[in-house]
DNA sequence: CTGAAAGCGCTTACAG
DNA sequence: CTGAAAGCGCTTACAG
């Protein structure tokens, strides 16, 4: 039979709301019958029914914030949609998600959009946050007033952020690197379309990709040209460096925009070898036509689901995630695994 | 605000235990009363708080039942931990998982557990059954019974169980198969090493990947062996195969086992794309070792934890899956993205 | 600093 | 066939 606070109250002889406050912090309690209630509980394995207290919060009103700077795009819909499920299943524990999209990389409604969930006091906020300091002190203040922030799908530096959840960026590009150890074995030479040279995550991908080929014999990275996330730029720069390099037989697309570049690469009779991240629809048609013949996910939905679990986990249970980083799985999909 | 059971029973003029009678089929109403609650309920959209549920589920003492035919075997672990996770999410249900283990095809021992479990008085049971009429029997009578059975991993023909949980063999098979169009563009010459002739899954992986290879250039399927899943019969059964057949180019393990067979294929120095299933430490290290270029892994941990689940919802929530079959996701690994 | 009591939503044993 | 009351485990506003 599980412990139960009524228990811990009997053998340490105080009540059941004495208990509560000692072993939740809530203070006013004398230090040693405090000390004397944690060893009890300590002893017989209390954990908390979470039954019991779900019911209890009932008469709490906790939102949780969720702030993802991509607004009516097919990745983030996803990534919301995990968040959803997940706060869904905390109905019960009455909580509730307050959602701010963005577009594009506009610092001054980010920071709007932070003070916007303190001002409507959320417990807690995941964020895709613009990698910049203004947003990271943001965040620290958000910290500083007992407001729990994590960062979901793109990382930020210089914030105390309390962990990160997303794609394994790095891991991400080495496994792009490892289909086409297995596909192109005499030898790849790589034409890498990134979205941009300024995001973290995109960067991070070409290192994994880049230090992977360094290890493939006849191998290396011929070039390299930035799409913005849209597909007629990819089209262009793809385009003008198979013009420029004919002896690229494999891409890379490092980010979205993989659509121009395949249209590109088909104009030219280019027989490539290409490789893409995530599988939106737009990938898997290009995938079911034969334009790419891999690509790599990063578990969008679950993102969304582990950052509100973890959420949950501080603000409920006053749980601290204990990694710095919770990654994603590199999922790989070709024509026959698709979904 | 969400709406509950109080609210339905002011608005019916009835008191909270015949809402609760009503809207659980637990009889003792009249029943123009019970119609007008559950016409309430639906038109505010009632669902039951979770958390309230649970809190009265204390009080009994609901089990559920796990019939695995694999003892100590890796792969089933992972089942296993999966279907305990989710047991712990609903410890607050106060729910119990009665764990039953067999050793290779013993029908009697199977049957006597599913016996057992009848007389323990579980609630539900997720089975990984021999698929045998007598053991099809057995279920049918439990069902008759009240208790709900799944199957888990392997299904059984002419039971009316709920619903299955588990690999889509097909979809597997085809999965490697897809691995060669992209491994072995200039054909695939196979041959297939699967457990066992009488087992269902091992079958349907072996029509898939045949399937596939048919839609392949110059690829055909070229003999086809038993290793009864063990390591040693693999080992013998591959040298044999590839001496009789020097052009294989390619091996499919459709079960365990590979190991033995790669060590066949390395002492033979033949240069062999091979493809396995599931990620065991043991195909893990033979993936490392460059023995093996791939494998479809099929979600064990997540079998367990949909199968207990599913159950939950059918004995607690009296929710029926929809759904015959409940299949997971076709995982590939290559060395790169191992986890 | 502490306790008694009420309440969150659902279920059930009991009385009628 | 129905209602009133108690209880599951946790939290909190209130009184002291």
């Amino acid at each position: 039979m599980p412990v139960t606070v009524r228990q811990i109250a009997e053998l340490a002889g105080v009540s059941r709301g004495t208990v509560d406050r000692a072993l939740n912090n809530r203070g006013n309690v004398k230090p040693e019958v405090e000390r004397r209630i944690r060893e009890i509980a300590a002893e017989l394995g209390y954990t908390p029914n979470r039954a019991g207290k779900a019911l209890a919060y009932q008469r709490k009103d906790i939102r949780f914030g969720i702030v993802v700077n991509a607004q009516g795009n097919e990745f983030f819909d996803e990534v919301l949609r995990g968040a959803r499920t997940a706060t869904d299943e905390y109905a019960d524990f009455g909580i509730g998600l307050e959602i701010r999209t963005g577009q594009g990389y506009d610092v001054e409604q980010q920071l709007e959009q932070l003070e916007e969930l303190r001002i409507q006091r959320v417990s807690a906020i995941a964020i895709t946050p613009i990698n910049l300091p203004e947003i990271a002190r943001k965040m620290d203040q958000l910290m500083e007033e007992g407001i729990q922030v994590i960062t979901l799908n793109s990382d930020i530096e210089g914030s105390r952020r309390l962990c990160y959840v997303g794609c394994n960026y790095y891991q991400s590009g080495v496994t792009a690197g490892g289909l086409l150890r297995l596909l192109r074995p005499a030898g790849v030479r790589a034409g890498i379309i990134t979205g941009s040279v300024k995001m973290l995550g995109h960067n991070r991908r070409i290192s994994g990709f880049s230090d992977m080929l360094r290890q493939l014999p006849d191998s290396q990275v011929v070039d390299l040209a930035e799409s913005l996330d849209g597909s007629q730029i990819a089209y262009e720069q793809t385009l003008a460096m198979l013009q420029r390099h004919p002896d690229i037989n494999t891409l890379y697309f490092a980010a979205a925009g993989a659509a121009g570049g395949a249209r590109a690469a088909e104009e030219l009779g280019a027989r490539l070898t290409t490789i893409s991240c995530d599988d939106t629809r737009e990938i898997a048609q290009l995938i079911r036509a034969g334009n790419i013949q891999a690509t790599v996910c990063q578990e969008p939905f679950r993102q969304g689901y582990r950052a509100m679990q973890i959420l949950f986990e501080a603000v409920v249970n006053g749980v601290m995630p204990t990694e710095q980083y919770c990654y994603m799985d590199n999922i790989i999909r070709i024509r026959e695994n698709l979904q």
